[in-house]
RNA sequence: GGCCCGUUGGUGAAACGGUUAACACACAUGCCUUUCACGCAUGCAUUUAUGGGUUCAAAUCCCGUACGGGUCACCA
């Protein structure tokens, strides 16, 4: 019985002539250099930071050199399939603004010219290369049942020697094409098997575009190409897609380099060119002083939809992602601060070589320096859509006042050195809700620092009200004015005064203003007083000092 | 256990045989300032996990050790 007779036994239905799918997906006609990138998850709900990471350098890789990032589902084990995965993955990738060139548009559309681009719809696909292989003799079924592998995979422990279906462990490797035939005649089933051609003893060697040459024994291993439901491993798929597919750089994490033996092995065998590999380290989490990788699990920052509720602006993370990425792009932004991330050439050989640690600090920091270099118009734009997904009533109050809102983000804004207090849209709340007298209203709590005495902040306030307070002055009246009063009360007009002599005084300026600013908006921190008060009104002005001091009184 | 990879300050990291071991974040102190933030100034690795070796010269090259990570499925 020939190889060609086995193979149509074991794959009647299947056509083997492979060289239909080497026409219907030809080599790209793309310009030079340009590179051919994949996102490409399992269909397994939402992404991982560690995936976004990937995601965003595959498709910054592709842009950079007008070539193509597309989007596969691989979706080879259907037992770990999760109901509309695709959906959750594409909105996740949507929310960071990763748009594709080709691939999975939803559960069911696509779009491009290499399709199909989930992996169950390439059953046949597979098939025909698998039975290619039988016939080329590269390939043969195993017969092995689970409970025999796990036995010879215990004798291997025990004999200290390495583990896997390779050498004289192989037995359906030397199984003639008679006995195959009998065993299948008898219903036996049966998966099939990649009949490796190489040694261990060999060495080989693979360039990484970021981890360098990496030096590996060549793969014995007689892996599994097809299972039982007749769909592929990722070792096989992976050859076959990102051939058919035209792929030139794989990027993918470095949990895969031990299997590159199996994978360049795999292309060379198909007589495919193997694709440029690049494998990412791992993003890491510290905790209790020893840093692991983050977890999907354990660690809510994982899971790229706390970003979006954080409300943590998307240009200010792939800004973090990219300076995790390019060790030398802070410093390129740094210098070249008109310009965007498009701007900067992403290199392979400036990504690190060992898992960087999850700095969420530096991710504020970079968001709070984002949001300030905005306009007004855009932080309340980007305030109202967070709000609107998961704060309705601020939305509501936002909405109502719109304007006014607008007018309070700019304050201390659109200047050569504008304020940087908001790091990220869901906290902003927290830091003007007191502008708005829905949320002012029930204010019990005031902040007050220097200046403790209820009788004095309501003299204070009294003697500002009835002689001091102007509403159409202009910012430096407004400040002499509050000068005086701090005179007329025995506090220095000037803190350098103060510090001078400060026994001389009850206190300066500062603290007058302080407990102005707390008794109009029960906080100490605030923007800009002046600009307060110019914004609430004079009416509202005087209501809450009045009831301010009415409510101090008791 | 086998096989791979990694280890520079609190963090991200630069430096690819010759620098005072950059820069950024964080932290601390001071200045400025009506608060906060901003900004400015200063400080923060006598030394590159560790032990050897090569060299006039090592964070950089070689070997060993320790620690961390990954992988050894009909999962990806």
């Amino acid at each position: 019985m020939t190889n060609k007779e086995l193979a149509d036994l074991l794959l009647p239905n299947v056509d083997s002539d492979v060289s239909y799918y080497e026409e219907k997906y030809p080599e790209r006609d793309l310009p030079e250099g340009a590179v051919v990138t994949r996102f490409a998850p399992s269909p397994t709900g939402f992404v991982h930071m560690g995936s976004l990471f990937a995601s965003f350098i595959e498709k910054k890789a592709a842009n950079d050199s007008n070539g193509v990032f597309y989007l596969r589902i691989e979706d080879t084990d259907q037992k770990r399939e999760v109901e509309n995965g695709v959906t959750g993955i594409i909105n996740d990738l949507n929310n960071f603004d990763i748009t594709i060139d080709e691939g999975m548009l939803s559960e069911t559309e696509e779009k491009g010219a290499y399709g199909p681009y989930t992996q169950s719809k390439r059953r046949d696909i597979y098939q025909a290369y698998v039975k290619h292989l039988i016939e080329e003799g590269l390939a043969y079924p195993c017969f092995c049942s689970p409970e025999e592998i796990e036995e010879t995979r215990q004798i291997q422990e025990k004999r200290k020697q390495r583990i896997g279906y390779y050498g004289r462990y192989a037995k359906c490797r030397r199984l003639t094409n008679e006995e195959i035939k009998e065993k299948v005649s008898n219903g036996e089933p049966y998966i099939i098997r990649f009949k490796s051609p190489g040694s261990f003893d060999n060495k080989i060697k693979v360039h990484d575009l970021v981890k360098g040459d990496i030096e590996f024994p060549e793969n014995d291993l007689d892996i599994v190409i097809l299972k039982s439901d007749g769909l592929p491993t990722y070792h096989f798929a992976h050859a076959i897609d990102d051939h058919l597919m035209r792929t030139t750089h794989v990027i993918r994490g470095d949990e895969w380099i031990s299997s590159l033996p199996i994978h360049v092995q795999l292309f060379s065998s198909l007589g495919f060119k193997a694709p440029k590999y690049a494998h990412l380290s791992p993003i890491m989490k510290e905790e209790d002083g020893k840093k692991r990788k983050l977890s999907k699990r354990k660690d809510p920052e994982a899971a790229v939809s706390f970003y979006h509720e954080k409300g943590i602006p998307v240009p200010a993370v792939k800004l973090y992602l990219m300076t995790i990425a390019n060790t030398n792009f802070e410093q390129w932004y740094d210098a070249n601060k008109e310009k965007g991330l498009d701007d900067f050439k992403f290199d392979f050989k400036k990504v690190s070589g060992s898992g960087s640690l999850f700095d969420v600090d530096k991710l504020y920091n970079i968001s709070k320096n984002y949001i300030s270099y905005l306009k007004a118009s855009e932080v309340y734009e980007g305030t109202l859509k967070w709000a609107k997904e998961y704060d309705e009533e601020f939305a509501t109050i936002l909405e109502r006042h719109a304007d006014y809102a607008a007018k309070l983000f700019n304050i201390e804004r659109e200047q050569k050195k504008p304020r940087k207090d908001y790091s990220c849209f869901s906290m902003i709340k927290s830091q003007i809700w007191y502008m708005f007298d829905e949320l002012y209203q029930n204010v019990t709590d005031y902040d007050f620092k220097t200046i403790q005495d209820k009788d004095e902040i309501n003299h204070i306030l009294d003697l500002y009200l009835n002689k001091y307070y102007h509403a159409e002055d202009d910012k430096e009246t407004w400040f002499n004015r509050l000068k005086d009063l701090s005179e007329e009360l025995g506090y220095a007009k000037e803190v350098k005064q103060y510090k001078e002599n400060p026994d001389a005084y009850k206190g300066h300026v500062g603290d007058i203003s302080m407990v102005l600013r707390v008794a109009l908006t029960s906080r100490s921190m605030t923007p800009d007083l002046y600009e307060l008060m110019h914004l609430l009104g004079e009416e509202r002005v005087k209501e809450r000092y009045l009831t301010f001091i009415k409510g101090n009184s008791d």
